[in-house]
DNA sequence: GAGTTTGAAACT
DNA sequence: CAGTTTCAAACTC
């Protein structure tokens, strides 16, 4: 970071920078960090290539040197992410990098997503692809094989996979350059795409033992271990890196990175590390716990940072996968600088120089950002997780399971899984990245779902989106907002509310919601936050009776609203109540009248019978019968899925809000109790989340999933609510959070 | 696609 | 805390 700044200067920011009018100067200020970063890129370049004179000696490197243009790139990528939201934490798995196995056209088109940086990427990258010698080809090709996969829906994801494949192995050879505490040795499988196998010795504290089973999640084990979870965030990451500055930032957040086969392990220190990089996996996926930084996550840098960054990148869609391409150039420009000379050793050399580590750094900014916006969807994706069976991953420790944790229910639940066919489809991750995908994979549906939603650009017109999510599970998780005068920086704003930036299928006006308008979007969070400590947290609570269902089966009734409806003509039969669209019943916190609400009335009605209403309904009963409790819109998703679900795809913030500012929040506040007075009904509602947590952690899933459609069974209406209270005491484990977070925040 | 309805969010 | 306004999604035509 600080190379970043001095060397950063302003005039290239601006150019960089879009301009805003609203943006204030202390924005401009922060932009121009941001893009300082990614100026940077390309004067550090230049003092890159000074100290790795002695590479410069080889031939390859000069082309390198030469193809140096793209770095600019991949700084902007970082700028997209908000550091605050990182609080997702989710240093889960990302699994969404690995997702990336998909098209490169696409992540040609993620790029231009990314505006300026798109040109330059494109073209640099493939140049730089190959140009970066063989092991670059080979990612590419793997890359370009992937592509040929089909990717299910979204092919924006497949293309930001395929631009993570990319970068992993660079990020890899990063990685080894990187002085960081693990050391890992990485090697290329060869012709299957980037799968690496990265031993790793780290000593990290977090290591999630993975196994390919990694993914299902002891909630218990979670819950049980509070500290685990802290130490998982700031120990480990502090532990685990040796780098300089990471220690720093560490303790707060977490960054789950997904170093997709490759990377994380090292720098990050991923509970998996141990058993699952070095066994294993080949190529597992180590979810970083960085902490980082999430604003601030400066100190991971190096080492710290790629694996962060790519962990974030996982984590991170839309603004991943922007970032995603930052980090790729910068990886690559690494890696040809390093792999030019060969990689594990050049990368030593490269060490030496703190210009050498720019890459690093700028992948620390580019995860910092990652962060933020991961830790947002992190909450989003994480509810998916637990939905997920990737849910029972055991990491208990880990960062992943914050993310898992989330109770939210994002809608996104079916393209995520997609991504995780995807994923799965991508023949190099597979292997190493199931194991921590399954983990991994909530995040990566996520990922998934952002970047489809993203990416979808296509669809640019809100009705279009709508059907489209409504059509298609996908779709669903995907969030593109039509704000025309909140800026996107209110709760109007799906997006904002979601704790993501708009991307460019939103058909927003003047939006302020994006990675340049980093700071001003964190300001504003902090705001609301201050205002309603919940305001980010997720909204659909699981109450749960554990028991009821298993985690497929959630019964919409085992969750609620936090803060309950206020319906008057809609009969909570419409979307319009924000406790039908989760797919949840209506309860004692509701004030609606005449509630009819299919999931469950206020008073406390058969849920059963609504749950059939439901079903019956179509379109809306969708998703009773589709799936569980989530509402109908899942659906796709929802389906194999059980979700969680908060449902609409807007509210998934559970964790994000535990994550990003929630868990900021937990920290000042004191985690559950901590806040005003007024918040303590929101905060109930939060505590419930955490209970949830626990409640999950029996079955990550219960959590939030949704009422299974075939159990039917009705929780005991609202009576849970009741019960709620004594879930409260599962909050407790939520504390351990606030801890992790803390710092990112700012 | 335009207009209306609805209820959350924001404001007073 | 209550009432009003603003806003954008959901919905209807």
């Amino acid at each position: 970071m600080k190379l970043v700044t001095t060397k950063v200067k302003p005039s290239q920011n601006k150019n960089l920078l879009p301009a805003h009018p609203a943006s204030s100067s202390s924005i401009s200020s922060h932009l121009d960090r941001k893009y300082t970063g990614i100026v940077m890129d390309t004067p550090e370049r230049t003092q890159i290539a000074t100290p790795l004179s002695k590479f410069e000696d080889s031939p390859v490197f000069n082309y390198i040197n030469s193809l140096s243009p793209i770095k600019p790139v991949k700084s902007v990528h970082f700028t997209q992410t908000f550091s605050t939201l990182s609080f997702a934490s989710i240093p889960s798995v990302f699994t969404s990098p690995h997702v990336s196995s998909l098209k490169d056209s696409k992540f040609l088109k993620r790029h231009q997503f990314s505006d300026q940086l798109k040109p330059e990427l494109t073209s640099k990258d493939a140049k730089k692809s190959e140009t970066s010698e063989g092991t670059l080809n080979a990612t590419e090709n793997s890359i370009t094989d992937t592509s040929a996969v089909p990717s299910n829906g979204c092919s924006n994801l497949e293309s930001r996979k395929s631009s993570y494949e990319v970068v992993r192995p660079y990020t890899n050879t990063l990685k080894m350059v990187v002085p960081s505490a693990s050391s890992v040795s990485f090697t290329n499988n060869g012709s299957e795409n980037g799968s690496f196998r990265m031993e790793t010795e780290t000593e990290g504290t977090n290591q999630l033992p993975h196994s390919k089973e990694v993914s299902a999640c002891d909630w218990d084990s979670l819950i049980s271990d509070d500290s685990e979870l802290l130490n998982f965030n700031s120990p480990s990451d502090t532990v685990t890196y040796n780098g300089p500055g990471q220690s720093t930032l560490q303790p707060t957040s977490f960054n789950a990175s997904l170093m997709n086969t490759k990377p994380q392990a090292n720098g990050n220190s991923f509970s998996e590390n141990d058993e699952g990089f070095n066994g294993d996996a080949e190529n597992h996926v180590n979810i970083a716990s960085t902490s980082l930084n999430n604003s601030e996550a400066e100190p991971l840098e190096d080492t710290d940072t790629e694996g962060g960054s790519s962990l974030y990148r996982g984590l991170r869609r839309r603004c991943l996968v922007f970032e995603m391409m930052g980090s790729q150039r910068k990886h690559l420009e690494d890696v040809s600088t390093c792999s030019s000379a060969n990689v594990s050793e050049s990368n030593q050399i490269v060490v030496p120089d703190d210009d050498n580590l720019r890459p690093l750094r700028d992948e620390s900014d580019s995860t910092r950002c990652i962060l933020p916006g991961i830790g947002l969807h992190l909450n989003a994706i994480a509810s998916n997780l637990v939905n997920h069976k990737v849910v029972n991953h055991e990491s208990p420790g880990s960062g992943r399971q914050l993310i898992i944790a989330p109770p939210a229910a994002y809608p996104s639940m079916g393209s995520g899984q997609e991504l995780m066919t995807a994923f799965s489809d991508s023949p190099s991750f597979e292997n190493d990245i199931r194991p921590t995908l399954n983990v991994a994979d909530d995040a990566s549906k996520a990922l998934g779902f952002v970047v489809n939603d993203e990416f979808s650009q296509s669809q640019t017109s809100p009705a279009k989106k709508r059907r489209r999510a409504e059509n298609a599970g996908e779709s669903e998780a995907c969030k593109r907002c039509n704000c025309k005068k909140s800026k996107c920086l209110k709760l109007y704003c799906e997006c904002f509310a979601a704790g993501v930036y708009c991307v460019e299928p939103c058909s927003c006006h003047e939006c302020f919601n994006k990675p340049i308008h980093e700071d001003t979007v964190l300001a504003t969070r902090k705001q609301i936050e201050s205002r309603n400590p919940l305001a980010f947290a997720p909204k659909v609570i699981k109450t749960s009776d554990s028991l009821q269902e298993d985690e497929s089966s959630n019964t919409p009734s085992s969750a609620r609203h936090k803060r309950g409806c206020n319906c008057k003509k809609s009969g909570c039969l419409k979307k319009y109540c924000e406790c039908y669209q989760g797919g949840v019943g209506c309860s004692i916190n509701c004030r609606c009248e005449g509630c009819k609400n299919a999931f469950g009335r206020k008073d406390g009605l058969d849920m059963d019978f609504e749950v059939n209403e439901c079903d019956k309904n179509g379109s809306e009963a969708e998703p009773v019968s589709a799936t569980p409790a989530t509402p109908s819109r899942f659906g796709s998703a929802r389906q194999s899925i059980s979700l969680l679900k908060s449902s609409k795809g807007k509210p998934p913030r559970s964790f994000i809000a535990i994550g990003s500012s929630s868990t900021q929040r937990f920290g000042k506040l004191n985690p559950f109790t901590g806040g005003g007075s007024k918040l303590q009904r929101q905060r109930m509602g939060e505590n419930e989340m955490p209970g949830i947590l626990e409640e999950n952690n029996g079955s990550p899933i219960s959590g939030v999933k949704s009422c299974s459609p075939n159990s039917k069974r009705v929780s005991p209406p609202h009576s849970i609510m009741g019960k709620r209270s004594s879930r409260k005491l599962i909050l407790q484990s939520i504390p351990s959070f606030p801890c992790l977070i803390p710092n990112p925040n700012q």
